[in-house]
DNA sequence: ATGTCCACTAGGAGTGGA
C-alpha cells in the first residue's frame, strides 16, 4: 500500500496536477493540506471519477485538510474527527479518518511567520495541542499514521542552511519539542527511520530560484506507530512533482511517498 | 533582488498569506 502526504497549495489551482499524480504514482491514501476550499466547493466528482473518495475538512480561502482514499482499498472510509479542540480560531487544520484498517490523520501546522510575530506563539501552542490530541485520541499500539505539513524542520540534516537558520522560524527548540513528544508517544518519523543519513527536502520557496539552488527544507512528515514502522518498505520525496508539468505550475511542496507491506 | 504563487475583492491592480 502506498501512502502519501502533500501540501497542494490550493486544490482548485492544483486539480490537474493532483489527478496527474494519482494516475502516475498510483497512491492508495493521500493526505492533502492547504485545500483553500470550503467543503461544498471541493471537486468530489473529479476524484470519484479517478477512483478515489475524498474526506475533507475545509474552509474558504485558507487552510483545509483532507484524505483521499482509493475506493478499491476501502470503499467506505470514515471521518473520525475534524479540528483541533481549543485551537479552532486557527482554522481547519486537522482531520482523522479510518481507512483500510488504518487510523490516518492529515495535519496542517500553522506557519508562524517569524519568531517575533504573534502567530509564532500560536503555532507553538497548536503544536502542543496536536501532541495532546495524539496522546488522547490516537493509539500507539494500533496501525496509526499522522502525516502533513508540520512547518517544522526536525533536525540539522533537514535544512539547506543549518547555520544560517539557527533560532529561525521552523528551526527552534520550541517547535521541535512537540515533535519529540510525538516520538515519546510512540510515533516515528518514517522518512528519517528509513533514511538515517539522507538529505531530501519537501519544500522550496517559490521565490529566488530556491528549488534549482537546492535551498529547501524537509517539513512535510509522515509519522507512524510501531506496527506501521515494521511494515514500511521505502520512504521517498517525489521532487519531480515540484517541477512544472506540461506548463502547469506546481505546489511549493513535493509529495512524500511511503510504501508499506 | 522582498525575486512567486494563491485567493479575495473587484471589475483592475492591490492586499494578505505562505
Amino acid at each position: 500500500m502506498r501512502i502519501v502526504t502533500w501540501n497542494v497549495n490550493s486544490m482548485a489551482a492544483r486539480l490537474d496536477f493532483v489527478l496527474d499524480f494519482l494516475q502516475t504514482r498510483s497512491p492508495d491514501i493521500v493526505c492533502v493540506q492547504e485545500l483553500k476550499l470550503p467543503d461544498e466547493g471541493f471537486p468530489h466528482l473529479a476524484f470519484e471519477q479517478a477512483g478515489f473518495r475524498a474526506l475533507t475538512y475545509g474552509q474558504a480561502q485558507w487552510n483545509g485538510v483532507g484524505v483521499l482514499v482509493r475506493k478499491s482499498v476501502d470503499p467506505e472510509p470514515l471521518i473520525v474527527s475534524t479540528g483541533l479542540p481549543g485551537h479552532e480560531p486557527m482554522g481547519s487544520r486537522l482531520i482523522t479518518v479510518k481507512a483500510a484498517g488504518l487510523s490516518v490523520t492529515s495535519a496542517y501546522v500553522p506557519n508562524g511567520k517569524t519568531v517575533a510575530h504573534p502567530d509564532y506563539k500560536a503555532k507553538v501552542a497548536w503544536l502542543g495541542g496536536l501532541a495532546d490530541f495524539v496522546e488522547k485520541n490516537l493509539d500507539p499500539n494500533g496501525h496509526t499514521i499522522l502525516a502533513g505539513d508540520f512547518n517544522v524542520v526536525p533536525g540539522d540534516l533537514d535544512t539547506w542552511d543549518p547555520v544560517g537558520h539557527v533560532g529561525a522560524i521552523f528551526h527552534t527548540d520550541a517547535e521541535r519539542g512537540p515533535l519529540e513528544r510525538l516520538r515519546a508517544l510512540g510515533l516515528q518519523d518514517l522518512f528519517r527511520e528509513k533514511n538515517p543519513d539522507l538529505q531530501s527536502f519537501s519544500w522550496w520557496d517559490y521565490r529566488a530560484g530556491a528549488f534549482h539552488k537546492k535551498q529547501g527544507l524537509r517539513i512535510d512528515l509522515v509519522y507512524g506507530s510501531k506496527s506501521v514502522v515494521s511494515r514500511v518498505r521505502e520512504v521517498s520525496i517525489d521532487r519531480d512533482f515540484r517541477k512544472k508539468r506540461e506548463g502547469r505550475i506546481p505546489s511549493d511542496h513535493a509529495p512524500v511517498i511511503v510504501d508499506i507491506d
